[in-house]
DNA sequence: TATTGTTATACTCTATAACTATA
DNA sequence: TATAGTTATAGAGTATAACAATA
């Protein structure tokens, strides 16, 4: 026989406090991270990411950013011109165009990665060793939930 | 006589593998937050959680988001024009403008919480209490280290 | 005809410079 | 003169609509 009560089942409403000191500190978090490494944009640093699983079309890179096509459009162009891609046409359907990592990009990729990890890491070296496994299982356990 | 090896002081370098987990839930979080909570934009909702605390200036509120003034000075019209905030003379110094919120500016402020908690709540609805708490100390640790 | 990507155009949020009113 | 706020103008990042090239 399984009893189930009200506290071993919360409702999404019970989760609104937690809900709302986890949404503060990651915007918060956010924001001091995009504030403070000027380095690469945001949209543009992300698109490098995806890039450093394997070369993708346009239309894939618009996808997986959910943005529209004119707008990674512009994004691979100016990559492009900083050197930090390659465009090159799909041999077997030349309507497309493979964008590639080019080593430059590489690098402004793991400067971008290192900028922002310091960062973060600076903040957080006063912490005790409890309070750090706290929040890695706390943050492993966000991107299992964003990440579906 | 206290005894300091290696392991028990941490440098910031190591803690770049743990930094980059929590910037990565943090940035995933921040994002998805915003894509589905289109009701009210951010930089304008953050303005009205500033006018919860008390009515202030202009100029009080572009120090506080860290915006220029002209920014601040729209944002605010905009706030004015959708009745959720009213601007008056200050007595005291007619420079200056003091913006309060209105009843209907609350209202939207906590609409808009509302909707933000609600969404982050629903993603947590199938954590067990021990990741649930340790989700709400890291999240209070990452708070404490980032507002200083 | 349908699809991939680009160009043209416009909207939002941001900034700096110039201006107005007041101290 | 200096300060608080607004208006004028411009740049970055986003979108939709129209277009070119290819399937």
């Amino acid at each position: 026989m399984i009893i189930v009560t009200a506290r071993s089942v919360p409702t999404t409403t019970d989760l609104i406090p937690i809900a709302r000191e986890v949404r503060l500190a990651a915007q918060s978090l956010a924001r001091h991270v995009k504030d403070h490494t000027p380095s690469l944009a945001p949209h543009l640093f992300t698109v490098l990411a995806w890039l450093e699983e394997g070369a993708a079309t346009a239309g894939d890179l618009a996808a997986r950013e959910r943005v529209s096509a004119p707008t990674m459009s512009k994004s691979v162009s100016e990559l492009e011109e900083r050197g930090l891609v390659s465009r090159t046409v799909d041999p077997r359907d030349a309507r497309q165009k493979i964008v590639t990592l080019t080593s430059s990009g590489r690098r402004a990729l793991q400067q971008g990665r290192k900028d922002r990890d310091l960062y973060v890491a600076a903040l957080l070296v006063d912490s005790t060793p409890d309070e750090l496994a706290d929040l890695l299982r706390g943050a492993q356990l966000i991107r299992k939930v964003v990440e579906q």
